[in-house]
RNA sequence: GGUCCAUUCGUCUAGUGGUUAGGACGUCAGGUUUUCAUCCUGGUAACAGGGGUUCGAUUCCCCUAUGGACUACCA
């Protein structure tokens, strides 16, 4: 095992849009597999055809694609282990389920539906568990109990039927999860899977075993849902006679309050998303990405839910994350999701971009609004705004005054700055700013400082009512940047508009 | 109910048989910014409980509690 090269692969089922768990386990994997120089492998398990929704599997590799998870091997990139989609691998499972059956590790099954199903409720009204294993097996209707003839009979004529595994009685087996370490599990509390189902296909069960093992997978990590069929695997493993892999199953991520594990519905009633990227069948769902996240700032922050390198450093890139990566330092206990750190790392990322960037990603939103700055303006703007956003979305509410001229004002700052007294000091502030040759904030605010200090009024109350005429509001950049950038013209016209308007409600 | 897994500040977590139990997010306060935010400084806050083992347990063991997963011809 330890000289063959390391393989691990992230094995979805396309039931629907792919959680951000998900995309946890596939991250994990791809750092470990990166960090050993190992093989990353996609494969679909689309099994249960019931289940299968369309556009799920085009949604998985999406959403890799853009966290920057780079596959391998896989649908997509096809392998020397094709095909990767178990639906195309159907015939391959059937020999497999026959071996069992031949070794005596598996059987026929031809109980119904209906059947278990009426049995479960029986067991249940009497408030035990129906279990088919080792102690009920032998009441119900299986190759193990029929007749040779029977069997054949029953199968000849077409009748449905699941193989299933013989479990066997009372072992105790002893098996090693790498996060979690030695565990022990006696079989007699397990029951017998069905391995083969009456559709023609595998369960989850063999197709995953047999696939790993056909694709000398090393390693398997996966979700912690996963733990207590961990049992059955390494008894399919010895059945076969194969190798195991190493297992590691990782923790959960849980809800930011209260009970249980992450769902759709959490990020409904708290606003964030719990996808990667928007959904667009039945029951839509906002992603990551449409929500303007990074996903560098998504995938650093993944990495660190349930994840961590020992040190304090917090902001790693994929390249950094694949050199710090190991499974040792996978935490054991499940993780409660924090849309705040969320928000967080995608602010850190955001003060990285550098303003060029910003600019590519904020144009398109300032032209939605209907301007048009030249890059060189809009590159301005935002450097005087970037470090008070976190999203490049965010951006438009604290770039919109070089754009838009205040149409209200704030009335709690009208109520505390704006009196009697105002208009006049306004009008005189106006003369002063319409006085200045060279408009520039540098000369602008020395001129209009000189201008206060040498005059009987008050430097808050004058400068506090400029940025309340100029913006509406009681926030924003640097006032003089904002009278620079805005130009001689619009700035009179803001002070002249505001004079009138506050002077008339006022009186 | 049964099986298995887990448990350090509100949250993500570091850590050790003897530590002032560390960092980050959040939150609170102060400073900077004649605005807001950023930023800086500081504060707040944790070893689930009970038994052992030990000179000494947050750390090792057991029990309890709590939480989680699984218990399908779903993955």
């Amino acid at each position: 095992m330890t000289e063959r090269k390391i393989r691990v692969r992230f094995a979805p089922s396309p039931t629907g849009p792919l959680h951000i768990g998900g995309v946890r386990t596939a991250l994990y994997n791809y750092l470990f597999a990166r960090n050993t120089g190992g093989t990353f492998i996609l494969r679909i398990e689309d099994t249960d055809q019931a289940r299968y929704v369309e556009g799920a599997e085009d949604y998985i590799m999406d959403s890799l694609h853009w966290a920057g998870i780079k596959v391998d091997e896989g649908v997509r990139e096809g392998g020397p282990f094709a095909p990767y989609r178990q639906s195309d691998r159907k015939e391959i499972y059937h020999r497999y389920a026959d071996e069992l059956i031949s070794k005596g590790d598996a059987y026929y099954a031809f109980d119904s539906p209906d059947e278990l199903e009426r049995l479960r409720h029986e067991h249940e009204s009497r408030g035990v568990t129906f279990n088919y294993g080792c102690v009920s097996r032998m009441n119900l209707c299986n190759s193990l109990n029929l007749t040779a003839e029977e069997v054949a009979g029953r199968l000849a004529s077409g009748e449905h039927y699941v193989v299933r595994y013989r479990m066997p009685e009372n072992q105790d087996i002893h098996f090693t999860d790498l996060i979690r370490g030695e565990m022990v599990v006696n079989t007699s509390t397990i029951d017998d899977k069905v391995l083969y189902k009456s559709d023609g296909m595998p369960t989850y069960h063999l197709a995953n075993i047999v696939d790993d093992h056909l694709m000398e997978i090393t390693h398997v990590i996966r979700g912690e849902e996963w733990l207590p069929s961990l049992p059955l695997h390494v008894m399919l493993y010895r059945s076969f006679g194969w190798e195991a892999p190493l297992f590691a199953h990782l923790p959960l991520l849980l809800k930011p309050t209260g009970k249980g594990k992450l769902s759709k519905r959490d990020g409904d009633k708290m606003g964030f998303p719990v996808f990667p990227l928007y959904w667009p069948y039945g029951e839509t769902a906002t992603g990551y990405r449409e929500e303007g996240y990074f996903p560098e700032a998504f995938v650093n922050m993944l990495a660190l839910l349930g994840w961590n390198p020992g040190t304090e450093q917090e902001i790693f890139s994929m390249e950094e994350l694949i050199a710090a990566f190991s499974i040792e330092r996978v935490g054991k206990s499940g993780s409660r999701f924090d849309p705040e750190k969320a928000k967080w790392f995608n602010t850190r990322y955001f003060q990285m971009k550098s303003d060029d960037e910003l600019v590519a990603l904020f144009m398109p939103l300032v032209n939605d609004k209907g301007f048009y700055p030249s890059p060189e303006k809009l590159k301005k703007i935002i450097s005087l705004v970037k470090e008070r956003a976190g999203f490049v979305r965010d951006l438009w509410h604290e770039a919109d005054l070089f754009f838009v001229a205040p149409e209200t004002y704030d009335p709690e700052v009208v109520r505390k700055r704006w009196n009697a007294d105002s208009p006049g000091q306004m009008r005189e502030l106006r003369d002063v700013v319409a006085a200045v040759q060279q408009f520039t904030s540098d000369n602008l605010e020395q001129t209009v400082k000189e201008w206060i200090v040498a005059g009987p009024h008050n430097t808050g109350t004058i400068l506090n009512l400029f940025r309340l005429l100029m913006v509406g509001v009681s926030r924003g950049p640097h006032l003089f940047d904002i009278v620079e950038l805005t130009g001689r013209d619009e700035t009179l016209r803001r002070l002249d508009n505001g004079i009138m308007r506050l002077s008339s409600k006022v009186s």
